[in-house]
DNA sequence: ATACTAAAGGATAACTTTATCATATGTCTA
DNA sequence: TAGACATATGATAAAGTTATCCTTTAGTAT
């Protein structure tokens, strides 16, 4: 694989991963258990989103790499990987924090 | 503003920067800046986008901090904001090696 | 086995984002 | 001022993403 391959490979990656990021579903169950595992329907629960959607996206964050999941007999319980995720997530704060007003007015990327 | 607001907001805010990088022509005008300043022509030619293709994502991302513009006659020469964008460009590199495989067949999220 | 509960999966309409085309603005030089 | 060049902007069709509805799978208990 030639060098450019591999910086354009590199940049599907990283697309890919905030395409996963990047969502309202997926970045409030990744919030939620920031602070303890849970269950789907403990997710469905706090946020109010119904059992379909939650699933549907939990999928798409175990998939990535986001999640790990733990069967429980009937339950599956769903908590973040800890080792590249969490502090990936502080880190993103102090950008966030300087450039708020700016982010919240694009016109490009909307808040729907 | 309560807490849960607050969260809330939190979250809104970490999509949007989310979405800003999550987009084939932004994502490479972010790797190309992160060699050197470039400008409009430039960034062009390296990519094969077209000029409003490229314009408009410069836009969005000086919009939301992540590049600064500096007229310069007849030019706009654009750089990376070194102090938040490159510390996190860098640390998500863990991630997605240790991922990569995944980010690659989602299923949900596609590499369009 | 049957009923019950938790969670996953497929199809699709509604919504969002993107690239493109055409046009406008701004800056320089003659 | 006119012409040339660099870049920005508006509108919109096409492409991509999302939530929802509905069905299915899987585990548990009786």
């Amino acid at each position: 694989m030639s060098k450019l391959q591999q910086v354009y490979h590199m940049d599907n990656l990283h697309r890919l991963f905030f395409k996963a990021f990047s969502n309202k579903t997926r970045l409030e169950i990744i919030q939620l258990l920031r602070k303890k595992p849970l269950k789907v329907m403990e997710i469905c629960e706090k946020t109010g989103f119904e059992q379909s959607r939650v699933s549907h996206n939990l999928r798409c964050l175990e998939h990535c790499g986001f999640v790990k999941v733990t069967p429980n007999g009937n339950f599956r319980n769903y908590s973040l990987d800890e080792e590249t995720i969490i502090p990936i997530v502080d880190l993103f704060d102090k950008h966030i924090q300087k450039y708020k007003e700016r982010l919240e007015n694009c016109g490009v990327i909307k808040d729907g």
